[in-house]
RNA sequence: GCCGGAGUGGCGGAAUAGGCAGACGCAAGGGACUUAAAAUCCCUCGGGCUUACAAGCCUGUACCGGUUCGACCCCGGUCUCCGGCACCA
């Protein structure tokens, strides 16, 4: 016999199988439970990777395993085919973006094909192609009619020769030097204000942050991450009056969460892009200098702006404003480290009470004045060589007037109220969130379908002409803005409202707009009047298991949440989150190989010399180098279609899954992958011997009692507990195939002891359910050789339509316990009893054991500690 | 700095309502089969010690301390690593 099976044949042939018969189609089936089962879908960059094969492989067992458990499973993928990398290509290679986009996505479909997914192809998505498309476009316009899309001039990153916007992270850092560089050219990156569309998500902070509570089963650092960028601080937003009152401008609205330290404010700072700062130094003497200072400063780019390790800088403005609270006149400054876009974009500065203000003040030398004092009370304003930043409540008010001595929470309460009777402001609540800006100066994205029109201004375009088509007759020259713009055709439109000429919108919105809402979509993929049917949306959402990359554990994933409010406040959904369970699998890492001459290098570039490893090019030592994520710069790669072609996809699948638990890195390893696949082979070989005994024809009569038997049995249904609470416990998978291999372990223990010569007929027939259990259970993880050995047992194919098999809590139970026992805790012997023993008598055995009677050296046990079914601790 | 997570053999990792630490796999070593190799099968495998066909003892889950009959698990403190955020008033 063979000792490898032909993963190659068995592979191929399900595939087809599978694909002919239909098995992963799906519809809505009232008569069973539903389970929505989505993995994050790929970007069809060219071809998979291992992070593909891992994620893949645990939304695979999922909805396998869902499947046989009799849910109606949906189990959709698509392609998140917007993006850069189409129209690089374009600029690069002459290659047109869908052209490039398309052949991507055939490749890799036939590679996600190749590992026996069980996906409905029929609900196959493709976001670059108008059918998707115009649905971001129908979206965006009921967004506008809602006041969540707007317009407005904001900041961004600006490269100079490339003449586009940059993304934060596309803006690199350059040493000595303030601001940024572009990633492209390396020109300077400047700040420009454009009139770009935003998404109002900040309507929706509240309730992203109140959902967080209720995403029980999320990961803590997601929610973390989340609770983290959504960032709500309740405050006070109050006046300072200024001392003398300009045109137009009497006072100055700060936002504070610290009221309590009002009466240590000894200055005020601005934001260098605040339009205050022009109002108040109009006609003084400060006037040039603090233009000189907010130049500078804006001319930055944002990373290095608002690096936390930037040294406090100011200028004085001249002007004094009034602290409300201690009537004093205060200096008001332009500081670099206030934020224009948060709170008022001015604040109150407590030097006391605050690290930052407290090093402004040191370096301007404005006096620094303690309004609380420790629980020691030796703090003193003269001597205070750190703000403190009181935290741990045992601090009171000191030189507050009325509030002094009350603790921190009291003034915070009772500084607010006294505001609000005032008059000075209002107690409120700020989050860091901002609002969502979408427009993107590229061809590749889903066209923003507005126009402007010099009578009738920014005009939707209508429903029924939507949607707005991305044209053909774009150059792609890397350079000059949106390319949509070169394109007459496209840009030259007819206003809808006057029938005058307008321009329409060039800008294409953010691919992760395309993300937000595609789980929604794959409920009615082929919808032409509807984004989303309502019907279908409610039969199948929530997801009840995500899985993906923890990468996109605020970007996506928060989009996704508030896409799902926006389309229920419109609706088309029920579901208030879109996500019900979230695992997020960890990256899929390997060793690295470093050699001083060539730099990094393939394992094949290394050979063994004298037990060293040394560079085939230059004989050099290598360095082992971290375990990094995979990545080709590193030369760390590990190729799905290569571990596909020697070991099959199951193989790759068993290996993803065993090792390690899923949310963890996994380390490539390319022996462990041998270890699977001789698992496989072990399980193969198994069948193959058993099945003139499990087929064959019942020659021997029953012979009464069998010890094999109870054994079989016993093993089958512990496996199959084992395995089945893995699954339901938080899917780990790993665990549940350690289990599955010890059980084909012992199967082959069993198979050696009692040979089939030797079988009865009941023990024959217990055989054959022991593996038909064992090919039922190893089914999700790998498919296609169970399939395979299912049809050579005879079996009608389709082992993703049988039933889970179920464990009979009798035939776990074994009819013998072992009882460790201690004394004082410790380990001195163990017995055996039979099953059902009371405790008295499993003590009563425990004191005839020769062993531990030597422990307990004839004295009596002070206590005897019993836990049921699993030891017996005498203290002495 | 703040937030989140994690420290267990040579390696990946098991075991938590507090109850036999090291399942399963890899690597390594030894053996069987073979002319040989591959494949396959069997055995050993945390450290130390005593005895050596058998067996036994001590020690061990980052470190220090605590609670408990009993701690990888709970509590207090320390260290290290990974990830995220980073002037948000």
């Amino acid at each position: 016999m063979a000792h490898t099976y032909d993963h190659q044949t068995v592979e191929a042939k399900w595939q087809a199988y599978w694909v002919q018969s239909g098995t992963f189609h799906v519809q809505e089936d009232p008569d069973k439970p539903k389970y929505y089962c989505l993995e994050m879908f790929p970007y069809p960059s060219g071809r998979i990777h291992m992070g593909h094969v891992r994620v893949y492989a645990i939304g695979d067992v999922v909805a396998r395993y869902k499947t046989m458990r009799g849910y109606n499973v949906l189990h959709p993928m698509g392609w998140d085919a917007f993006g850069l990398p189409a129209e690089n290509a374009a600029i690069e290679k002459g290659v047109h973006p869908n052209v490039w986009t398309q052949e991507n996505v055939a490749y890799m479909k036939r590679q996600l094909q190749r590992m026996g997914l069980s996906y409905d192809w029929d609900r196959e998505v493709n976001t670059s192609q108008p059918e998707y498309y115009r649905w971001n476009q129908w979206i965006f316009v009921k967004m506008v009619e809602r006041g969540l899309a707007y317009r407005k001039r904001s900041a961004v990153n600006w490269c100079l020769s490339c003449e586009t916007v940059l993304a934060n992270e596309q803006v690199l850092a350059q040493e000595g030097k303030d601001g940024g560089v572009c990633w492209r050219c390396e020109s300077v990156v400047i700040q420009k204000e454009l009139e770009q569309w935003f998404f109002r998500i900040t309507s929706y902070a509240q309730e992203l942050l109140d959902g967080c509570d209720r995403l029980t089963t999320w990961p803590a650092r997601v929610l973390a991450m989340q609770r983290h960028w959504i960032g709500r601080s309740e405050g006070v937003e109050l006046d300072f009056p200024l001392a003398e009152t300009l045109a137009g401008l009497k006072a100055i609205r700060v936002f504070t969460t610290r009221p309590d330290t009002i009466h240590g404010a000894t200055f005020m700072s601005l934001a260098p892009e605040s339009p205050l700062v022009e109002q108040l130094i109009a006609g003084r003497p400060e006037a040039a200098g603090v233009r000189e200072f907010v130049t500078r400063v804006s001319r930055l780019d944002k990373a290095t702006r608002t690096a936390a390790d930037r040294d406090k800088e100011g200028v004085f403005t001249g002007a004094y404003a009034i602290n409300p609270f201690t009537k004093e006149r205060i200096p008001i400054w332009v500081a670099n480290f206030v934020l224009y876009e948060y709170g008022t974009g001015a604040i109150m500065a407590v030097p006391a009470h605050d690290q930052r203000d407290f090093e402004f003040a040191k370096t301007y030398h404005i006096p620094v004045r303690l309004v609380i004092q420790d629980r020691e009370g030796k703090l003193a304003s003269e001597t205070l060589e750190a703000a403190y930043e009181e935290q741990d409540g045992a601090g009171l008010l000191v030189n507050s007037g009325n509030f002094s001595s009350l603790s921190v929470s009291q003034a915070k309460q009772a500084i607010g109220e006294y505001v609000e009777t005032q008059g000075w402001g209002k107690r409120t609540i700020n989050f860091r969130l901002r609002d969502w800006g979408i427009s993107r100066q590229r061809y590749w994205g889903t066209p923003i379908p507005m126009l402007y029109c010099d009578r009738c201004g920014i005009v939707p375009v209508p429903e029924g002409d939507l949607p707005v088509v991305l044209p053909d007759d774009v150059p792609f020259t890397g350079k000059g803005g949106s390319p949509l713009k070169e394109s007459p055709s496209f840009s030259q439109a007819t206003c809808p409202t006057c029938g005058g000429p307008a321009r329409r919108e060039t800008d294409t919105m953010d691919t992760f707009v395309d993300s937000s809402w595609y789980f929604l979509r794959y409920c009615s993929p082929k919808n032409t009047t509807q984004a989303v049917n309502p019907q279908a949306a409610h039969h199948w959402m929530a997801v009840d298991q995500y899985v993906g990359g923890i990468e996109h554990a605020v970007l996506h994933l928060l989009y996704a949440r508030f896409f799902t409010k926006v389309l229920r406040d419109l609706g088309l959904t029920t579901a208030d989150e879109p996500f019900t369970h979230l695992l997020t699998q960890g990256m899929v890492t390997k060793e690295t190989y470093w050699c001083e001459e060539h730099r990094w290098l393939l394992p094949t570039e290394i050979k063994k010399d004298g037990g060293q490893r040394v560079c085939v090019h230059c004989g050099r030592t290598i360095v082992t180098g971290r375990t990094e994520k995979m990545s080709k710069s590193k030369k760390n790669i590990a190729s799905p279609e290569d571990l596909c072609e020697r070991y099959g996809a199951d193989t790759a699948r068993m290996f993803s899954l065993f090792a390690a638990p899923p949310e963890k890195d996994l380390e490539w390893s390319d022996s462990g992958v041998e270890g699977c696949y001789r698992f496989l082979n072990r399980v193969w070989r198994l069948v193959q011997e058993l099945l003139p005994v499990v087929n064959g024809a019942d020659t021997k009569p029953g012979s009464g009692e069998s010890v094999l038997l109870p054994q079989l049995q016993r093993a089958t249904h512990q496996t199959i507990k084992k395995v089945t609470e893995d699954l339901e416990r938080g899917f780990q998978f790993n665990t549940a195939i350690a289990a599955l291999m010890e059980f084909v372990n012992e199967l082959y223990k069993f198979w050696k002891e009692y040979p089939g010569e030797v079988l009865t007929v009941a023990e024959r027939a217990a055989w054959r359910t022991t593996v038909e259990t064992l090919l039922l259970l190893l089914a999700p993880f790998a498919p296609h050789v169970t399939e395979e050995l299912w049809e050579t047992l005879g079996k009608r194919p389709g082992m993703s339509r049988q039933a889970w098999p179920d464990f009979d809590p009798v035939l776990v139970a074994s009819a013998e316990w072992t009882i460790p026992l201690q004394v004082n805790g410790k380990l001195r012997s163990k017995i055996v009893v039979p099953a059902g023993s009371t405790k008295e008598q499993i003590i009563a055995g425990a004191q005839e054991d020769p062993k531990l009677a030597e422990w307990l050296q004839g004295k009596a046990a002070r206590k005897i500690i019993y836990v049921e079914q699993k030891l017996v601790n005498f203290v002495i």
